[in-house]
DNA sequence: GAGTCGTTTCGGCCCCTGCCGAACCGTGCC
DNA sequence: GGCACGGTTCGGCAGGGGCCGAAACGACTC
């Protein structure tokens, strides 16, 4: 079944050196770490974030994709793409913090599930500027169009623990979970899990908690809803959000989320 | 500090790019596979190992070492390097991982055998030479620097049976772990386990046996003490082991560990 | 001092690969 | 239907990097 095995080009057998081959482009490691926010990037925003051309960015991306690294999903006439798995979120920041912290710090981190410090995108914060936008997107930011950080992981777990979401062979909406969205007024867009249309509800990998957070047409609804009623709002030009009072409260009342 | 950002060549500022372009090479790979063994080999053993010329193998040596992954030690007229440190030998472990069992399987917890087909690490011995060192390696090696094979899984297992190794949560050593190892007079390093120091004990997977043995600061410990009371020994110059009679019956007694 | 051996440096070869622009294709919008 | 747009394919170009052999260097041996 893997057909990482036959990669086009000759690595005279070692499946290591093939892997690292995929990571050692510049181009394509700028891909990679672009993806490691968990989003879905067309091939269009990649090629322009990492400046190069379209039909360079197609070839490199196919390569990335044939050798497991990326997952594409088509829709339209657009090629949406983001990391394969969690296993390679994990493979590139490993490889990211090694590169930047050199031999001596990289794999101090306990592996796995067990309990380590938070880990940061990116390069370790180097002035105090840079460490508090780390810290405030860590509590809550979006990610796209829908809400991140612990905040987002939050509100994706009350969702499921209260059964508005179900997680039955891929995730839906429930019943009750429409029942609460048209009560609480939150509109999903009406071609949302048509076919052609976006997804009801997205599971979306966490970069700063390891967990999932929701995306989607969902996940953007309550991230929409959010902003509209004031209860989270923007800190800056950046992805930070803040939790206003009001926010609080609301959050507390409807799913039973604290904000920390 | 690290002058591994200052590389030759020219990667366009991405140290995940130029890291892994150190891996991308075959010989390159071929010779961090082979000093997983966590011994010391000579320029010219790498060489023949990989089947290149002698310059070939000096100009890959020089430039591992300037990234980072390898550390050197020149005595007399020969160059003596090994892995610059155990955080290499993770690396290059889980990369190869990932690379052989593809994005689902990496990352997965020790207990966590699933059942795949049985696969083996290079290609099938083609001389008679080549199976039996195989079967040697496969019955009891070094892996970086600490036991592996059969026997470093039946260790790991006795470790975990008798509950002086626990599985809750991630690995850890347990209070009566800890009274045992005391017992037994093995030491862990002071820093093993605090922040920026190293792991105590981590789950390596086995690629022979497909189940895991046991690494970190305990694994090394364990393998450090195996070979310092003659527990094992090494056969010839690769990273085979032998158990000799003593080792036989310590293990025996301290553990329950038969070795077949 | 001559010879051997492990290693390094240098020059040169060649393939591989990343890049672009141009042309092409399919989708979606007006 | 016409047009805009995102993506892909292809040809061609240029640079990088891996490989070797020859020669040089230094260490150890006899």
């Amino acid at each position: 079944m893997p057909d990482h095995e036959r990669l086009p080009v000759d690595h005279r057998g070692s499946p290591l050196a093939a892997l690292a081959a995929l990571l050692a482009d510049p181009t394509r490691a700028a891909f990679c770490s672009a993806l490691l926010d968990g989003r879905a990037w067309t091939a269009g925003e990649l090629a322009r974030a990492a400046g190069v051309a379209p039909s360079t960015a197609s070839e490199h991306l196919s390569r990335l994709i044939a050798g497991g690294l990326l997952s594409e999903d088509r829709q339209g006439r657009h090629r949406y793409v983001r990391l394969a798995s969690p296993a390679v979120a994990t493979l590139i920041e490993d490889l990211t913090v090694f590169a930047e912290t050199g031999p001596e710090a990289a794999g101090a981190t306990p592996g796995g599930s067990s309990a380590g410090p938070a880990r940061r995108p990116g390069p370790a914060p180097r002035t105090l500027r840079e460490a508090t936008r780390q810290s405030a997107e860590a509590r809550a930011r979006t990610c796209y169009d829908h809400l991140a950080g612990r905040l987002g992981v939050a509100v994706a777990e009350a969702l499921l623990d209260r059964g508005l979401v179900s997680d039955h062979a891929g995730l839906a909406v429930t019943e009750r979970g429409h029942a609460w969205l048209a009560e609480q007024r939150i509109e999903l867009p009406p071609r949302a899990g048509r076919p052609g249309g976006r997804p009801v509800v997205r599971s979306c990998l966490d970069w700063t908690e390891r967990r999932s957070h929701l995306g989607g047409a969902l996940g953007a609804a309550l991230c929409r809803t959010a902003l509209d009623r004031s209860w989270v709002e923007r800190i800056g030009s950046g992805r930070a959000l803040r939790v206003t009072p009001d926010g609080g409260r609301a959050l507390h009342e409807l799913l039973g989320v604290e904000v920390s």
